[in-house]
DNA sequence: CCATCATATACGCCTATATGCATATGTTAT
DNA sequence: ATAACATATGCATATAGGCGTATATGATGG
């Protein structure tokens, strides 16, 4: 496929944002609400929301809706270069500060009741 | 360290580009001088010293001065996260079609002496 | 010193993206 | 139906990034 490396490309471009990363880092642990991931990053609810839409079009998060709620997680069965990355980015980002605080806000956390 | 976010950003932006993919997937190879770079690619020149400047204060290629030639390639020894994403670009992208005929290119070509 | 070659950078233009604020959409409960 | 809540999106704005063209820098050879 020929356009395989446009696609390579959009992964890439989903990861090259300190939010989104921060965001992947904690869908990684476990599937979290809207509402928590604000929490989580203190960051307002629209700006959370653009960045989930763009993960989604990229194809690295899913969402399952639960009444009002809609819970993101990070992709199940990515393919190939997804999967990768995401391992790549569990494995090497552990260790860095705010990614740290960020996943010990979100356990701290139990805005919405799932 | 807090900014090491920050690097990993700039890592991952230094990714999100398809001239810096196929830059990267020929430096992994091995060592080339700029202008066989814009032979391999069929770009021009400005174009290509551009995307290596990217790449160079990305950490991710390392420059050798030759006489009046440049020869780049992927840095040595890169931290964890350079590392990790260099290998996932050897690992997962070799099977594109651009990237085998960027390759297939690259050893046709002896534009400069070395 | 001057011409030539290899590479780097400056400029202007255009597109993409990030963000705050306001508002729309969609769901639940009364 | 309406109010309240969760999430998504539209708009305006600011900034970053990519590209082509022209030009600067730096090295070599005559």
């Amino acid at each position: 496929m020929t356009d395989m490396l446009e696609t390579t490309n959009t992964v890439f471009r989903a990861f090259a944002d300190e939010s989104r990363i921060r965001l992947l880092n904690l869908l990684l642990e476990r599937e979290v609400c809207v509402c928590d991931l604000c929490v989580a990053l203190d960051e307002p609810q629209p700006k959370i929301s653009r960045h989930l839409a763009y993960l989604r079009k990229a194809g690295l998060v899913t969402v399952r809706q639960d009444g009002k709620w809609k819970h993101y997680t990070a992709a199940k069965h990515p393919a190939g270069l997804h999967r990768r990355l995401l391992n790549c980015v569990r494995g090497c980002l552990r260790d860095i500060d705010i990614l740290q605080a960020d996943l010990a806000r979100l356990y701290k956390t139990r805005e919405c009741g799932n």
